[in-house]
DNA sequence: ACACCTCGAGTTCT
DNA sequence: CTCGAGGTGT
């Protein structure tokens, strides 16, 4: 009697409680419905339907069960009598000239029609071919950003359609990182706190806001009959670290982010609990307001809400253009990490409350209002699955494969999670949701899992065995070794590993030959170790998809230019074990021909400076295989040079005053006018160092734009001067560190 | 033997 | 940027 499972009503009613759940999110929560209201309504039917003859496969989830999005059982429904609505949202300074301009226009058009109708009460004719709309937009490019311009008012009747109405200030606010609420008082009295919810119906979280100290349970006795007041509550950032050096200490899991705690405190079916989570709120709007004073602007509000002792954060500020308002946002971001509590944006208001009315709102937001939207510092996203890549030298190194989301700045689909201890220590698994962040702004990080109790028992994930490449060799992880290998020699993985080092630039520097043309060339046969780049058949490259005569050219150009790279370039592009940049170099610099550093005694090689054992050993084992030789002497035979030049890189630091000897000089940050490379370069042509990280050797660091937080906490912990780009201008010419500390 | 510096290697997205 | 590990100095 089983039916196919695909025709089963348990399996359609999973389904349906799925799209229409989903659909409902994209209705509600995100304001972007897919599909016709009709078509939805269409499946909401078919399961009430399925529902009704089956009652007893009606899941407690089902959207037919509940009221809005997501509503818990534990709190009562709260009905919000007037509305808490989303914001709309702008990203861009374009999308927020657009809100004022549609605004303005808005306002423009009612003060049309009102003067069309008083003027034709008064019987005179003004309709005619420049009337409403047309003039509306000509008025509003002829002033793209004339907010408030004082003697801009709209006075004169005569030509009403052609003047833009202003908007007067506009009140610019932070937009917290928390969770809406609404608090009610009657006759100063808190009566009610509740949720946002959907909106319309939220929980009474009463109990629980009562325990929050930022929020009083009594208005001075000046307070109106009724007073419902909305505010953000927030976990401040001391709060959420004190919690988390509580969880620690108790050996319990850490917190992801202050949001989803103060989220989850506020919703502690025990109230005590709730009041040692340090929670706090900001005001900022009057959902309801009975016998309370004529209230002009939102500025008003805001101070009038202050004189109730209620919470105003008193960053709001009052502006006159968009420009300033637009200013106001630059200041938010730049000062995003400056404040003890999280915002993810800034809000943007009309003042005057007589426009706001005027307005109105849409369905789901006011027209009087826009949030600017930061991007996301940190975001919660599944992850789907974890793969391993096979760099150069074989290395495996799982990685995440993540649902894609914005954070910070950019949409991340992968990050790295280095090896597999990490993956133990961060107890992450496929299926798990996890927490996103650019490390430093710009590598996207892994910060761990999001606990979740019903998914505890996903399997545990194992590394795998065998390589991803399809010769499927094994991956081994010696003793002591933190990494897995692929050793086998001929893992098209790791040749073209070795071939993109070869083309980088900090090697050969061959411009034009990326990752998607190794691969092809590779695919083609071309290539089969880095000695045949210089053997490339370009007649059959040209006949390529996506070849033109000169990008061929470019190609050949490049690759010819990177025969008379200096030795250590060279020995870089050589990809052997533990030698990088640095040690090439010293290579380099110490036996100055190529074939005195093949055939060096591992003793010899020990002998340079920097040079232990394992590196010489590994330098010696290369040159020990028949293959590497072979491949070295096809590139001898290609041209290239094997000797170390006369100056080398002494050359052009002969040249400057060395300002900078013996001191090592860390850089944290971009430097203006110089690349990040350059910098260094920089420091080390006056006889400085300049090592990636600060240690108590370090004389000092630079800090440049957007600097990086974990230098710049260790050089303050050690005492390190910290020089900004002006000091570190003087520092190069004068060698002499500014007087300050 | 240990601590502390450095270096190498892999990595993301525009 | 982060992590791991080699080298060096004590």
């Amino acid at each position: 009697m089983a039916a196919l499972s695909s025709d089963s009503p348990e399996r359609r009613i999973a389904e349906l409680v799925e799209m229409v759940r989903h659909h409902d999110q994209r209705y509600h929560a995100d304001d972007a419905p897919e599909i016709p209201d009709a078509d939805y309504d269409l499946l909401k039917r078919e399961l009430l339907d399925l529902e009704a003859t089956y009652p007893a496969l009606i899941r407690p989830d089902s959207p037919t069960q509940t009221v809005g999005a997501d509503p818990s059982t534990l709190f009562a429904p709260v009905e919000h009598r007037v509305p808490m609505m989303s914001l709309d949202n702008a990203f861009d300074r374009g999308e927020l000239n657009a809100w004022a301009d549609r605004a303005r226009r808005r306002l423009a058009a009612d003060q049309g029609q009102k003067v069309i109708a008083e003027a034709s009460g008064q019987g005179l004719l003004l309709l005619s071919d420049d009337t409403d709309g047309e003039a509306d937009s000509e008025a509003v490019a002829a002033e793209p950003d004339g907010i408030g311009r004082a003697g801009d008012e709209v006075t004169g009747r005569a030509t009403p359609q052609k003047l833009p109405r202003e908007l007067g200030s506009l009140v610019c606010e932070l937009k917290f990182d928390g969770l809406a609420v609404s608090l009610r008082y009657e006759n100063g009295v808190l009566v009610q706190a509740a949720t946002r919810g959907n909106g319309r119906m939220g929980e009474d979280i009463t109990a629980n806001a009562r325990t929050i100290q930022s929020v009083p349970h009594r208005l001075p006795a000046y307070a109106p009959a009724v007073l419902e007041v909305r505010g953000e509550v927030y976990m401040p950032l001391d709060a959420f670290d004190d919690l988390n050096k509580q969880q620690d200490e108790e050996g319990k899991p850490r917190y992801a982010n202050p949001r989803n705690t103060a989220a989850g405190s506020l919703r502690q079916k025990d109230p005590s609990i709730t009041a040692t989570r340090g929670l706090s709120i900001w005001c900022y709007q009057i959902g309801e307001i009975q016998g309370g004073p004529t209230l002009e602007t939102h500025s008003d509000t805001l101070e009038y809400l202050r004189s109730l002792n209620l919470p105003v954060n008193p960053k709001a500020k009052t502006v006159s253009t968009i420009d300033a308002a637009w200013k106001f946002i630059k200041q938010c971001e730049a000062d995003r990490h400056n404040l003890p509590y999280e915002i993810d944006g800034a809000v943007i208001k009309i003042d005057r409350l007589d426009l706001q009315l005027e307005l109105g709102t849409t369905s789901r937001a006011p027209r009087w209002a826009i949030a600017y939207k930061l991007p996301p510092e940190e975001q919660n996203t599944k992850l789907l699955d974890i793969h391993v890549s096979i760099g150069s030298k074989g290395k495996a190194t799982p990685f995440a494969v993540l649902e894609p989301v914005f954070v910070g700045g950019s949409t991340v689909a992968m990050a790295t999670l280095h090896n597999e201890d990490q993956v133990r220590s961060k107890r992450v698994r496929p299926g798990d949701t996890v927490v996103v962040r650019k490390a430093g702004d710009v590598i996207p990080e892994v910060v761990g899992r999001v606990d979740d109790d019903r998914l505890s028992n996903l399997p545990e994930w194992e590394f795998p065995t065998t390589c991803p490449c399809p010769h499927k060799q094994p991956l081994v992880r010696t003793e002591g070794d933190a990494a897995h290998y692929c050793r086998f020699d001929g893992c098209p993985e790791q040749l073209r590993g070795w071939i993109e080092h070869f083309a980088a630039r900090n090697a050969l520097d061959i411009e034009h030959l990326g990752e998607q043309r190794v691969r092809l060339f590779i695919d083609m046969g071309l290539i089969a170790d880095v000695g045949d780049i210089y053997a490339l058949d370009f007649d059959l490259i040209v006949e390529q998809e996506g070849f033109g005569d000169l990008s061929v050219a470019n190609l050949k150009e490049a690759i010819e230019a990177s025969r008379h790279q200096p030795l250590a370039r060279l020995l870089v592009g050589l990809n052997i074990r533990h030698l990088g940049d640095t040690t090439c170099e010293v290579l380099a610099e110490a036996f100055r021909h190529l074939d005195l550093i093949m055939d060096a005694s591992v003793d010899d090689l020990a002998e340079a400076d920097g040079i232990g054992p394992v590196i010489a050993e590994s330098v010696y084992e290369f040159f020990q295989s028949r293959v590497n030789r072979e491949i070295v002497e096809k590139l001898r035979e290609a041209g290239l040079n094997f000797a170390q030049g006369t100056g080398g890189p002494s050359d052009e630091a002969e040249m400057l005053p060395q300002t900078l000897e013996g001191m090592i000089i860390v850089v944290t940050g971009g430097v203006e006018g110089y690349t990040r490379d350059e910098v260094g370069a920089a420091i080390k042509a006056r006889g400085g160092k300049s090592p990636g990280s600060v240690s108590s050797k370090t004389t000092a660091l630079v800090v440049g734009e957007n600097p990086g937080a974990s230098k710049l906490e260790k050089a303050e912990k050690l005492g390190i001067p910290i020089l900004d780009e002006a000091q570190f201008q003087w520092l190069i010419e004068s060698g002499e560190l500014p007087s300050s500390t």
